[in-house]
DNA sequence: CAGATGTCAGAAATACTGATATGG
DNA sequence: CCCATATCAGTAGTTCTGACATCT
């Protein structure tokens, strides 16, 4: 009964918009679901979305280095590091014990763990259209190549724009 | 479908891969960008995301418990009771020591509150036009239904479409 | 030298998991 | 009885921050 959403009329004066109008209120709002809905997902494979996300990212691109995977799901390289160790445990991924030519040790999908990634990619896509759902095929490109824009547009170097001092800010938990 | 699909060109490691046709990874690529930009620009007003979102919903509600803030602001209950003590302490939002009818004590911001919100409204509004300015406004009111769309197909009943086994996953960090 | 990487370590904030008690 | 709320407590996983060494 406590739901969020009331009529949303009192005298407060403020002409405040709801925050349902705001767009990065329901990205959030998105983004939190998604990140629910996979969480329940993987739970039977044994999988956290972290996990998943590096299995993912392995099956598309073998060989990319802990700081590459972290980068990409979205982790500190700590964190990708202990998800790293978790995976090669339990024989997913292999990673050279020395590296070849750098310092990055490649890390690659074993048998076991291309098959983990098949399946958890299966429960995903299900999420994802379940998500999609209520969203036709054109409306699903136009969501994709929206979304795409505004991360670029927050990426790099512009983030001057009101004052704010910068410090780097890559999208991401940097270090 | 979607399997892990192995046609990627894969010449050189900063080629996009199958990741950046699938919606949900550009949403969490958007959602996470956006986040560390408001990070950055809430850090000189001495304010965290969830301390944002916390006032936010304050100015737009006021009176909402705990619970209610929790939930708004995508935390556990036991987050925004941190914050909220941190508010409390630097006079920003008042709770009253006891509750008045049931259990939950509705918070509202002071005078103090009101004037850090608006600084922080503003700073978060200038974040959300650089993030949405390569998007003409049609392009921008899509993007917002068809997000709300999105979370709401994501929600709370409808889990079994594909056989993926549910637990109740309200959006957010329940508890 | 600058830049990226892997690694280590401590501090802080958060989530997760139970448990308890109260109010509607 | 059932459900939501508030609170407490312990555990675990993550982030943050700084630092160091190695390799390109």
């Amino acid at each position: 009964m406590h739901s969020v959403c009331q009529g949303v009329d009192m005298s407060q004066g403020e002409s405040v918009g709801n925050l349902d109008e705001s767009v990065g209120y329901v990205l959030k709002q998105a983004a939190s679901a998604l990140r629910a809905a996979m969480d329940v997902a993987l739970r039977p494979l044994q999988l956290t979305v972290p996990q998943y996300a590096c299995l993912e990212l392995l099956g598309q691109r073998p060989g990319l280095s802990n700081a590459d995977l972290a980068r990409g799901a979205f982790v500190t390289r700590q964190a990708m590091n202990g998800v790293l160790r978790g995976l090669q445990d339990r024989g997913l991924v292999t990673r050279p014990a020395t590296a070849a030519h750098g310092r990055a040790r490649p890390t690659e999908l074993t048998l076991t763990g291309r098959e983990h990634l098949h399946a958890a990619s299966r429960a995903v896509h299900a999420v994802e259209q379940q998500m999609l759902s209520p969203l036709c095929p054109n409306q699903q490109q136009q969501l994709r190549e929206n979304l795409a824009a505004c991360a670029s547009a927050l990426r790099p170097q512009a983030a001057e724009a009101v004052g704010t001092p910068i410090a780097s800010a890559p999208t991401v938990p940097s270090q």
